[in-house]
RNA sequence: GCCCAGAUGGCGGAAUAGGUAGACGCGCUGGUCUCAAACACCAGUGGAUUCACUUCCAUGCCGGUUCGAUCCCGGCUCUGGGUACCA
């Protein structure tokens, strides 16, 4: 009987949605487990061949789960909101709305096919208002809520109110606006003047982690840097909680580190340097307290309010030039020139220790967002200020014996300290604690850690995101009450920022009912997929994000799989708001996510062919070193195994209608090279033509197949037969003309071998991510069980359910032709038992240096005493490790012979 | 520059505790079926050597530990990713 895979396929989706098997609820008797995916923005490309791989190993997990007994919360949902919907209605007019819902129900679609066991009446998507409404209120806690250092958690911004009426006389005093901006210091989500980075093609800002290398990570436009009135989140305040919960988590080192380096915590001293005649002290930050004696010059970032203040009457001039010169670059050019810039100030500041007088320039190596704005130059032990002082002739003071400093600085923190008053001959670790000590004592400075992690800029001047529950009175900002949510997002006529002033602006009435002015801001993505996974938990809650119950029981996802690109957006935000909602109570788990698995990208593999230059005929890939060719894309779905189909070529484009080849053996043979996958290379791969093509199963096996999954690889449908025709030979063993072929025999020892053996692969596999492995263990036991004609039902049938999570179509069909009863999906996966893998009788070969000689057969049972005979018996000497089970021999020539596992 | 990951046949990749390197698949070669092709099935397939048995060489390079190293240690080369004046 053949393998209709189309019809198998369809009958199986029908019967799932039909008998809701996905549908989960909270179940008390039942251990939950939850397995998410990290929900995809509906691109209008639409997924192609790459987007489903992480989304299948999830799904065999869960399936997995499920059949090991779990309750298994296995959901999907819609990141909605962002830019480039909102970029396409700028250009059409189209309705964000409009174009975001038809790209989801194409996503869906394609999704559908691939037979994921998706809990759908659980999906979310960010730009519902039954959704943002709940980001929306978590916004408002945030502003409500201020970070108490002694507690190291949020707790009531009344709380401070009070106690600033009660311990803080100038409190009393202060108006609502002067209130407002202190309490604006202390508020988890507040309003500042920060430096952003402004993109003027999108005309909005951007966060940190949305640029890269100065220009913008959507579209790859240059940035900015301006100072703007920005809603922010108090990130910063959670730095150490971040960074200490990270040892808790079930991640990738490779990406905890990540996370450690964009936290970056560091421990030194602040200090202040007094100013020649001037009562100014600069504050500086320095983890290299070790290193005062040798300071020779201050630095001030050219933002730094001390540049107003220490700047002399003569340098002024020289300064204001530098100041705009400096804001003039972009910060792409800041980085591509990487030459030494700066002005002196004319003032000097004083040595503490040496006593001495050393000038205070200002330069924009120095950045006025990390420790104080400020340093201290310490040029023999650091190259940048080796660097600066080399350019100004500034003095270079060594204060490590045999360092030499007439090249190049001496960066190491190790050697003994030499030129440094009481520090002198100690080690550089020993005099760093020993300095910070003094400068404690003395009273000018203390201990510090920083962290580079800033806070989150949370202001979009955009359209297409979540309004604020905002609104101004005489510029004070005030939260809407929780009980107007939500805050709808208004319609507008014009998706264009207009004068400056965001889209929202174009919105009519955009006031409260008494006629105040609501912020004209919208959200970042990040706001709506930071606290997703809890929704998914209770999605059609109203009265709360997740209720206590729901909460209670699935707690925190268990596994997430997603893209590394998420590493500091995402996984830090959302680690963030989950932190602060576990602080005010709303949920029982401070860390989100605990086991994190990254799944690599998967790259495209592009065709060329090779066209004479100047000509219209192509020729074959191993003849193009005779020509002066030029190498052209050609669609991937029109080659196969690198062999060009010249009639489906030439009916490609009018262009290459006419076009003549020069073959080699009667074939086009294409070259090819892994590039992005994407349209303009025409190797974008679609899920649903290799399902139409060979079905989801052979889909899901065959992404699987194609490698580790943490590992990028290169789309390559080439392969995909090998897969395919595995699950045709498995089909066809168990059916014959006239449909299944099943009998009720007694297996045979060696079947049971061979399913144990699988049984025990398949469960060690996925436990461990090894998927790729399991697809050949599957080929290996239904090559065996081919081999000795199977057609019992007493093996297909746990087989089916151990084929359940990767083809779960082709297992439902098997499972229930062995007279299986509801869904596959809630079988028992079946344990394997080691009587079954014992052999009869044991080969143990013997290798003389390596290679094997002779082999001795034993019984099974045999002992440790016996093969030590046997191999003494070959007259050699016998040594067997501790405690191990003897599988082979090896001879070691006059020596030992290793019995090893 | 710094941090991380990796390097195995013509290709994707196996080797799950240091123990017969190259599982499984692709491709290729030969065969069966066919008028023929496609499909399917069977066999072979790291390199060198040999008619053959065999032997030697092989996991980026150099060295070390070990009876034994793709695996552990030290040094290098290259590739991919992250990050970048973070004081």
């Amino acid at each position: 009987m053949e393998y209709k895979f189309r019809e198998i396929e369809e009958k199986w989706q029908k019967y799932w949605i039909e008998n809701a098997t996905y549908k989960v609820e909270a179940d008390a008797k039942r251990p939950k487990f939850y397995v998410l995916d990290m929900f995809p923005y509906p691109s209008g490309a639409g997924l192609h061949v790459g987007h489903p791989l992480g989304y299948i190993a999830s799904d065999i997990y869960s399936r997995y789960k499920r059949l090991k007994g779990f309750n298994v919360l296995h959901p999907m949902g819609y990141d909605s909101y962002g830019l480039p919907a909102e970029q396409y209605a700028i250009q059409t007019g189209q309705h964000p709305a409009v174009t975001t819902e038809k790209n989801i129900n194409r996503y869906r679609e394609q999704l559908d096919k691939i037979g994921f066991s998706y809990d759908w009446n659980r999906e979310v998507r960010t730009c519902d208002p039954k959704y943002y409404k709940w980001t929306q209120w978590a916004f408002i806690q945030m502003f409500n809520h201020y970070y108490d250092t002694e507690k190291c958690k949020a707790m009531p911004i009344a709380d401070l109110v009070a106690r600033f009426e009660k311990e803080d006389p100038e409190w009393n005093k202060m108006n609502a606006k002067e209130r407002e901006k202190r309490l604006m210091q202390y508020r988890i989500a507040y309003l500042a003047d920060t430096k952003v980075n402004w993109c003027e093609q999108l005309g909005t800002v951007l966060a940190n982690d949305e640029v890269s290398e100065g220009l913008s990570v959507r579209g790859g436009f240059p940035v900015e840097q301006r100072v703007m009135r920005q809603w922010c989140l108090r990130v910063s305040a959670y730095a150490e909680r971040l960074l200490k919960g990270l040892d808790s988590l079930d991640w990738s080192e490779a990406l905890k580190e990540t996370q450690k380096n964009w936290i970056g915590r560091s421990e030194g001293a602040e200090m202040r340097f007094g100013v020649k005649g001037s009562d100014t002290e600069l504050e500086i930050f320095t983890t290299r307290a070790d290193t005062v004696f040798g300071v020779t010059f201050m630095v001030l970032a050219p933002e730094s309010d001390y540049v107003a203040q220490v700047t002399t009457k003569e340098q002024r001039h020289d300064v204001d030039e530098y100041l705009a010169m400096v804001k003039k670059r972009t910060e792409r050019e800041r980085i591509a020139d990487r030459r030494v810039t700066g002005v002196f100030t004319g003032a000097y500041a004083v040595n503490p220790l040496t006593g001495k007088e050393i000038p205070i320039y200002v330069s924009d190596y120095v950045l006025s967002g990390y420790g104080t704005g400020a340093i201290m130059a310490v040029p023999a032990h650091d190259s940048r200020d080796y660097a600066f002082a080399k350019h100004f002739g500034l003095e270079i003071v060594p204060l490590i014996e045999g360092a030499d400093v007439s090249e190049e600085s001496y960066d190491a923190k190790e050697g003994k300290v030499i030129n440094s008053g009481f520090l002198n001959g100690m080690e550089v670790k020993e005099a760093i604690a020993e300095m910070k000590k003094y400068i404690k004592e003395k009273g000018i400075g203390q201990v510090k850690v920083n962290y580079r992690l800033r806070d989150a800029i949370f202001s979009r001047q955009r359209y297409w995101g979540e309004p604020f529950p905002i609104y101004y009175i005489d510029g004070v900002a005030y939260v809407m009450d929780e009980e107007k949510l939500p805050l709808l997002l208004p319609e507008i006529a014009d998706f264009k920022p207009k004068a400056g002033q965001p889209p929202l602006a174009n919105a009519e009435n955009w006031t409260t009912e008494e006629g105040y002015p609501i912020e004209l801001n919208t959200m970042p993505g990040f706001a709506g997929s930071s606290a997703y996974y809890l929704r998914y938990m209770d999605p059609h809650n109203d009265k709360a994000l997740v209720s206590r119950e729901a909460n209670d029981y699935w707690r925190n996802v268990d596994l997430y799989i997603g893209g590394t690109e998420h590493a500091t957006g995402h996984l830090i935000y959302s680690r963030f708001w989950n932190k602060f909602l576990y602080d005010l109570g709303v949920v029982c788990e401070e860390e989100p996510f605990k086991k994190l698995v990254n799944q690599g990208m998967i790259q495209g593999r592009s065709n060329f062919v090779y066209r004479i230059k100047g000509t219209n005929r192509y020729v074959s890939a191993g003849l193009k070193e005779k020509y002066d060719t030029q190498e052209i894309h050609v669609d991937v779905n029109i080659v196969s195994n690198d062999v060009l189909d010249i009639e489906k070529f030439k009916a490609w484009t009018p262009e290459y209608k006419d076009a003549e080849f020069e073959l080699e053996d009667g074939k086009y043979i294409c070259g090819w090279a892994v590039e992005k996958m994407s349209k303009s290379m025409f190797n974008v791969v679609n899920p649903d033509d290799i399902v139409e093509r060979y079905g989801a199963d052979t889909l899901r096996f065959y992404e699987m197949f194609l490698g580790p999954l943490e590992q990028s690889k290169p789309w390559d449908t080439n392969g995909i037969d090998g897969v395919h025709r595995f699950l045709k030979k498995l089909w066809n063993l168990y059916t014959d003309d006239n449909g299944f072929a099943l009998t009720d025999d007694e297996p045979t020892a060696e079947q049971m071998k061979t399913l144990h053996k699988t049984i025990k692969k398949v469960e060690w596999d996925i436990e461990n991510f090894s998927f790729n492995t399991t697809v050949a263990a599957f080929m290996i036991c239904v090559n065996e069980l081919g081999a000795s004609k199977c057609h019992t039902k007493k093996i297909l049938k746990p087989l089916a359910v151990i084929l359940a999570p990767y083809a779960p179509h082709m297992a439902e069909e098997l499972y229930h032709a062995c007279g299986g009863e509801g869904t596959v999906c809630d079988a028992e996966f079946p344990q394997w038992e080691e009587k079954y893998l014992v052999e009869s009788t044991k080969k143990y070969p013997i290798s003389f240096n390596g290679k094997v000689k002779f082999q001795i057969e034993m019984p099974a049972e045999a002992t440790r005493e016996a093969i030590e005979a046997a191999a003494l018996a070959d007259e050699r000497t016998v040594k067997i490790l501790e405690g191990k089970q003897p599988k082979k021999i090896i001879v070691v020539p006059g020596k030992i012979v290793n019995v090893v596992i």
